[in-house]
DNA sequence: GTCAATTAATAAACATCGTTCAATTTAATT
DNA sequence: AATTAAATTGAACGATGTTTATTAATTGAC
C-alpha cells in the first residue's frame, strides 16, 4: 500500500469533512465547492471522489454530524431536575440558539435536497426521529390522559412549530429582529400549545 | 424602435416567467436556469439579460407571483359566513393545499437566498406580512382580551408553526404521508394553540 | 426609395461548477 | 533493482451565470 502523503484515507475523510464545516460556517451551502474543499486541505478535487462518491455524499455527512452536534447540545443543555415543562422551554431554547450560532451549518440540513428519485436515507430519518424523541419524552409527564399516539402527534406538531419559527426568523421572512425576540415568539407558541394540550378544562 | 420578432419586451417579459414557472413546476428550483428557460421561450440567454438583471431577479419575480396566487387562493377559499375558528382552519387547509398541488413552486419562495449583503425587498416582506395580516383578522373575534400586539404575536407563531408542518412534509422530514396528516397535524397543532389562546379558563 | 441611425438579438467568450479518467508519481513487494 | 500496486494529479467534459462585440432588422429622414 503506497502512499505519497501521511494521510491515511480516514485523515483525509475527516480532514475534507473539517474544512467542508468552515466554508459552510463562513459562505453557506451556496459558497460550497468539492476544488474549494480540496484546496483547504491540500489536495485536489480528484482526491475527494477517492473518499467520497460524490458532493452530495460529503453534504450528507456535514449534515449528519450538524444533527449529531444539535442533539447533544440538546441534551447537555437540560436541566436535569426542572419540571418537565421547563424542560421542554428549554429544548426549543437550545434548538433555536443552535441555529443562530451556525445558521449556515444549521440551515444546510434543510437547504440541501436530495438528488430526484433517490430518497431520503433512512439514517438520516432516524437522525430527525431523534430529535422529536427529546420531545415526546418530556411531553409525555405532562400529556394526561393522553394516549401515546397524541402524544407522538402532539411532539411533531410542536417541534415543527419551533423549526418554522426558527427558519422564518432565520431567512429573514419574520420582521422579528435578535435571538431573544425568536425565543420570547417559541416560548409564545409553546406555551399556547400546552395549555390548550394539557387542557386544563376538559 | 427596431424589433426583430414579433415580441415586445412585455410579452418576452411574461414568457420568460411562465415558462420559468413552468421549469421550476416540474424540475425545481434547482432544474432552473436561464439557458432552459431562454430556450423555452425561443431565445437566447442574451436575451434574458435585457428584461431581467439576472437569474436572481427572476426568480424573485416568479416569487412574487407565487405569493400573489397563494394570498388570492387563501382568500378565496374562505367561506364568508362560516365562524372565525373555522376560518382560520380553512386557511390553514387552504396553504398546505397550495403547498401540496405545487411543492416546487411554492418551495422557491423559500429555498431562495437573496444575494449576500442585499436585505429582503421591501415589497417582499409586504407580501408575507399580507399572509399575516389574514391570520390576523380571523384570530381578532377569537381574542378576547388579548392586546393588538398579542394578537399580531399569535398571528406569528401560529402560523410558523403552520409553515414548519409544511415544509417539514413536504421535504420528507416528518414521517407521515399523504396530504390528508399533514390536514390533521396542522388541525392538531391550531386546535390546542387556540384553545390555550383563547385561554378557556383564566 | 435609399440611406443612416437605432435597437433587437445573437453567438462567443469567461470563469466556475461537478465529475471522470488516463497518466504519473510514489511506496511496497519480490 | 525490478516489478507491482496504490495514491494523486491534471486535464478534460458539459453545464452553469454573466458580459460583450457583432450582426441583423426596423425605423425615420431625406
Amino acid at each position: 500500500m503506497a502512499r505519497r502523503s501521511d494521510h491515511s484515507r480516514e485523515e483525509i475523510h475527516e480532514m475534507a469533512l473539517s474544512a467542508a464545516e468552515q466554508i459552510v460556517r463562513e459562505q453557506g451551502y451556496g459558497g460550497l465547492s468539492a476544488r474549494k474543499v480540496a484546496g483547504a486541505i491540500g489536495y485536489t478535487v480528484g482526491t475527494l471522489y477517492l473518499v467520497f462518491d460524490n458532493l452530495d455524499d460529503l453534504i450528507l455527512q456535514v449534515n449528519s454530524r450538524t444533527l449529531d452536534r444539535l442533539h447533544a447540545q440538546m441534551l447537555q443543555e437540560q436541566s436535569a431536575h426542572a419540571p418537565a415543562r421547563e424542560r421542554l422551554l428549554q429544548l426549543g431554547h437550545s434548538y433555536i440558539r443552535f441555529a443562530n450560532e451556525d445558521p449556515h451549518r444549521w440551515g444546510m440540513i434543510f437547504e440541501h435536497r436530495f438528488p430526484p428519485e433517490q430518497e431520503t436515507p433512512a439514517w438520516f430519518r432516524v437522525k430527525v426521529e431523534r430529535m422529536f424523541a427529546l420531545v415526546e419524552a418530556r411531553l409525555e409527564p405532562l400529556a394526561g390522559e393522553h394516549s401515546a399516539n397524541e402524544i407522538a402527534q402532539a411532539a411533531r406538531a410542536l417541534w415543527s412549530g419551533v423549526h418554522g419559527i426558527c427558519i422564518l426568523a432565520i431567512t429573514d421572512r419574520l420582521d422579528i429582529a435578535g435571538v431573544s425576540s425568536v425565543q420570547q415568539l417559541t416560548q409564545f407558541l409553546m406555551d399556547n400549545f400546552l395549555d390548550g394540550f394539557i387542557s386544563g378544562c376538559n
